[in-house]
DNA sequence: CGGCAAGTTGAGCCAGGTCAACTCCGGTGG
DNA sequence: CCACCGGAGTTGACCTGGCTCAACTTGCCG
């Protein structure tokens, strides 16, 4: 946990983004912030420890991938949230009893804002604020629609609902359906509520319909986007389906 | 949807909490919200219309259960989400589409908030905009924390999860470990992502091994708190288990 | 180029989904 | 007041998706 660089700020995506919280900070707030904030960077598997958590609540993801984890009696584990650089994770008077454990999931830098100045940021600059607001809104909506499709979709609707929401996250907006999968195939089973060996076998069956093309471990290209999309709505008939006509498939605009 | 009456916020459940939002503005404030704002009743099944929405995204519910669900192509349906007195639904931005659709699951009172004046509270207000960040806050965790609970857990132990979900978020802290179910039988497995003769199994065990009592259809007793506890952690050992003294097994302080 | 972790493949099995029949209960109308 | 109705909930019997376990392959890092 070091102290902030000045000119480390500048190269920071939380700043960068046209959307990003820094960005919307005038010169005294972000060099307020910058000083009593701290930025460190987690190795994989290292978790935020519950007494920094007490000192440093309020963590901002710059890069890399924060999976907030829960543990069961008998060692079954879950990843129940996935962030990703520019999620704000306040947790603010929350332990990790109640809340889970945040653990990085690759190597990743944080900010550590000082909760003093994050609070009066948020109070006096609307724009920061609702930035702040924004990114929590869509963290908790985004948490909702997780949990519906862990709770009725099969093994392979909820690996292509994540396939989606991968490229809805994604920075780069490409445009020829590749998806990063920033998670390894473990993480990716404990967020699915699923086995590793499912995931692999789901993957296989989509490769082998056709519906995508796995470019190497981390990477996937869409092949058929419809289909794809017709097998995260939970549509049954996807399998004996003729494809005439790309835009016949009604579909719903997630993405 | 009709105009709100001067004297009906002094009865709501979002103005008479302490914790409310309302009950933290000033006299002007509140006048000019109410005046901006609509109140409404929603009958069990009625659907807050996508119309209404982008006139009125911002949804406080004062008395009743209002259930955010997700509809799949073949039918299945999904309860991804609770909310409950004093929470305040923000829908700015979205559509039924991305997020779901939001129907009361009883007789529900809300008040649509002019999201104007709302907006201008939040900016204005420091006190409110606590309220407000706190409450949506709440509703990350909680349904990272329900994501938590579809992923892993056995329907047993969901059920038993859900249980303390109900003593942690039920307004009158009554000590005799009485819970009140708000949602009905059909809801509770949509919610949980099971089957409604699940449930009713799950209930049924429970009942049989004195870990609770169903009083009726809609409350329950919880007979033995330790036992429910490590069920609702995924503890596998809560069978064969003879109970020497209640506080002799280490429980996660849940609830 | 060895060693280990990550990922894949195959075979068998079980928790819980599915379907059907039944009971319970609140509302309604004669 | 009671007979009727329909929806909600329960119970039982059966069946299957995906978990489990074990063996194998792949890929990464020193």
């Amino acid at each position: 946990m070091t102290k902030i660089p000045t000119n480390k700020c500048q190269h920071c995506f939380i700043n960068a983004d046209a959307g990003g919280f820094c960005g919307q900070l005038d010169g005294s707030e972000i060099s307020e912030l910058r000083n009593l904030s701290r930025s460190s960077t987690l190795k994989r598997g290292t978790a935020v420890g519950s007494e920094e958590l007490l000192m440093w609540p309020i963590i901002a993801i710059s890069s890399g991938v924060i999976s907030m984890q829960h543990l069961l009696e008998d060692g079954r584990k879950t990843i129940a949230a996935l962030f990703l650089p520019g999620d704000i994770i306040d947790m603010r008077g929350m332990s990790p009893r109640h809340s889970g454990h945040l653990i990085a999931l690759s190597r990743t830098e944080v900010c550590r804002m000082s909760p003093t100045i994050f609070e009066k940021i948020i109070e006096t600059n609307p724009n920061a604020q609702r930035i702040a607001w924004n990114n929590l809104r869509k963290q908790t909506y985004r948490a909702i629609d997780h949990s519906a499709d862990l709770a009725k979709k099969q093994a392979l609707e909820k690996l292509a609902s994540f396939i989606f929401e991968c490229r809805r996250r994604q920075r780069s907006k490409v445009s020829d359906n590749s998806i990063h999968v920033p998670v390894r195939r473990v993480d990716l089973a404990e967020y699915l509520g699923m086995q590793p060996e499912t995931v692999s076998r789901c993957f296989r069956e989509m490769e082998q319909r056709k519906i995508i093309q796995l470019m190497d471990i981390s990477n996937i290209k869409i092949l058929n986007v419809p289909t794809l999309r017709r097998i995260a709505n939970g549509d049954k008939n996807t399998k004996n389906l003729r494809r005439t006509n790309k835009d016949h498939f009604k579909v719903l605009s997630y993405g």
